[in-house]
DNA sequence: GTGGTCTAGACCACG
DNA sequence: GTGGTCTAGACCACT
């Protein structure tokens, strides 16, 4: 591991730090029963506090994601993809809600869209 | 005037009120030369401290989008609102790429933009 | 009349105002007995608020400047011109030293002082 | 750290407190990847309120002055020394136009310069 | 421990 | 009436 972080956003890193996990498990990058990275691991990997991991972890444990094994470390139990999806598409119809507003126009919007997932009459 | 504000959001106050003033300028709402709301009677509207929204006006000045006189208020400068569709548009794209990888299909994002923009040819 | 306000200073106006009519005073450009302009001729002519030049007479007038005189005006009492140029050379000492403690020279401080007064020996 | 407050001054408390810390880096005093002190400590070391040093130093770290290190600190980026004397250059420019005008003679500015700079050739 | 935001309220300066 | 500064103190987030 790996990621980005952004020292500029207002959303604590610990936070990020949560969403990139559940995402990652969303994404079947990490799978359930595999353990996580250490707290001290990832805390030099990607250049935070020891503590800040600590708390990201902690949360996620309490909110069933990882499980906590002692003296072994941390467990993937699960994450409900459907949630994330539906949390991005409502993301989606807001964010295209104020693209409407400024008048931009629906040709510009699909463009975009077939920018990201081509021009085909569908797939992916 | 009146606004929403989110405050369980982690982008303080006075940030969002930043943003919505820009936006409202940005979408014609209120327009150059104008006065913005004095103070104390959008703090009261909104029903935060006085010092929140000055701290915001104050930064509006300080980017030239605001322009205080002296005993008068605040008024309206500039906003430029080709950064804020470029910045929508990006924020488009970042979403849009987040549900590919989710492997949601082009046409279940074309079926979000079609209820939002309407199913014509374009225009909107 | 006639002078520069800075808006973007901190002092405020009706200070700025009572200092340029003392220098005048001081410089004799306004003798003691004349009239100083009304303060509404004055406001208009500097483009300030009637109540800013009022305040600023009033003030000149506590301190034995001005004398207002009922129904005509405000005439120029007195100033202590030496009060004022001591008050400069004690400014000059004061950025004497500070250019001193960022290691300008001599030289380019003499430098100036003659590109104000001239070159010759002296005299002015 | 310390420095003295002129609070009779119209300069706002914040504004003091930015020019003495920009002063302090252009002289060397403090450098590039030091921290400052504390918010905390300095607002007490100098007797002010927490909010105005935080004033003070969010402004220096938007003008680019300083930095901010989350749950660290504030660190010297860096200040324009030339700025600085360029600034005093004109201050003294401008002082001795006023003196002129009230016909102090070069002789004696001149002195006044040698009360500071010293009687030598040059130098200092 | 660090900084960040916010509040409530005071007092000043300007129009 | 406007904005500007400052205080005292609370609470949050991060190391």
């Amino acid at each position: 591991m790996w990621f980005y972080i952004d020292y500029s956003s207002h959303v604590p890193i610990y936070q990020q730090i949560k969403e990139k996990i559940k995402e990652m498990i969303a994404k079947g990058e990490i799978k359930e029963g595999d353990f996580v990275p250490s707290i001290r691991v990832l805390a030099k990997d990607i250049g935070v506090n020891v503590n800040t991991i600590a708390r990201a972890y902690r949360e996620l444990a309490m909110e069933g994601v990882l499980k906590v094994v002692r003296g072994e470390g941390y467990i993937v139990i699960s994450v409900d993809k459907a949630t994330f999806i539906n949390k991005y598409i409502e993301t989606l119809r807001k964010i295209l809600g104020k693209l409407k507003e400024y008048n931009v126009s629906k040709k510009d919007v699909i463009k975009v869209v077939e920018e990201v997932f081509g021009r085909g009459e569908d797939d992916s």
